[in-house]
DNA sequence: TGTACATCAGTGAACGCGCGTTCACTGATGTAC
DNA sequence: TGTACATCAGTGAACGCGCGTTCACTGATGTAC
């Protein structure tokens, strides 16, 4: 029963995508090699030709997992125009990803990948603080061409937009998908605009 | 260097409180027996006398967690009258309590704990819900009083309620304390009351 | 009040399982001539 | 176009470390008489 072989850049993807999915069921503590290799159809040490540790594999899952988040936020940028609608397709796209991509959540959260690694924590911390800024100038954006409230504090704004979506991750995530997230997204978006925007 | 004998129900408690600090230090993957009877100061072993097994210790966390978390609206819902300024005492009791105890979103949001035990994951869901239902009954007394918008969903109010506080416990847990809860809260809560109060 | 005994928390050595990782090897794939 | 060789991905056995857990024992504490 020898695998095909593959080439090196082919197996590393499918790696890292089998990562993700057996994160996103089982969650990152159940992360094995011999998890990711039964996946992808190979032996566990056969993984050593395509990584150089386990680490490097969630070095590398953590990187695919901040193009796809960031991605999201220039895709918005560059589709459409004007700080509220943008925010509101930003909230959209960030609902259902984080209903098909559970790992995302418990990669962020999981402080297994941060043990022993700092250097690991700093990057989630960027990748976090990278996000919120591209959204706080989303919100001066708006605050500049009158569609969001002067007194309305960018920073504190991007965080509660962040708090729109987390809480609901968070509950989704426990409660086995026995909660609606495109519902609490559409009634919490007009309260978050009352918050925010210019009386109209 | 024969540790002292201390009564079962006094090792109990100290033994879950270090497990407490632990979970707080290093993260719920860090925590282990070893770690445990180091910060008691007896041996690994002498553990078993008072815990059947790590999976004992970790639930009479889980159950030392979920008593401080609903404590919380018990004693607000005692101190405070009316549906706003009990929701402000709840957030900045939550703030406290969440910057004081690093250790309470680790245990939530560690897959760890979950792996192998679903009973858990159900276990943590209920307190949510629990909490949840909480702060949604607080609201829909407001809609009754008047003080909060009829229109206002009170499941939506009560998730993005959490979602104030959430993702600074977040920030606050990646970011290594480079983050002013107080402020966001400060800034937060304002904020919140314009999207769900009535027009005053 | 003193003695004898039962109880029970603390000790340290040892076990065993899971899991990441190494290594010598096999055999398929592609390339040079 | 065919042959010989180099490259490189896949294999399975084995290692070693960490860690939860067990067990026979020690010795302190409290209680019965």
């Amino acid at each position: 029963m020898r695998a095909q072989k593959a080439k090196t850049e082919a197996r590393q993807e499918q790696i890292i995508e089998a990562a993700l999915e057996l994160i996103g069921a089982e969650g990152v503590n159940a992360l094995s090699i011999a998890g990711i290799a039964e996946r992808v159809g190979i032996v566990p040490s056969a993984l050593y030709r395509h990584f150089k540790s386990k680490d490097d594999v969630l070095d590398a899952v953590l990187e695919l997992l901040k193009a796809r988040l960031l991605g999201n936020v220039t895709q918005v940028r560059e589709e459409t125009p004007g700080a509220l609608p943008r925010l509101k397709s930003l909230l959209m796209r960030h609902a259902r990803m984080l209903s098909e991509n559970r790992a995302i959540p418990l990669v962020v959260f999981s402080d297994g990948i941060y043990t022993g690694h700092p250097e690991r924590k700093a990057k989630v911390a960027a990748i976090i603080t990278s996000y919120l800024s591209k959204i706080q100038k989303i919100v001066e954006e708006g605050i500049q061409d009158g569609s969001i409230r002067e007194n309305v504090v960018s920073t504190t704004a991007s965080v509660m937009f962040l708090g729109l979506i987390l809480p609901a991750a968070v509950i989704l995530n426990v409660s086995e998908d026995n909660f609606d997230m495109n519902a609490h997204v559409e009634n919490a978006w007009p309260a978050f605009v009352r918050c925010i925007a210019t009386n109209t």
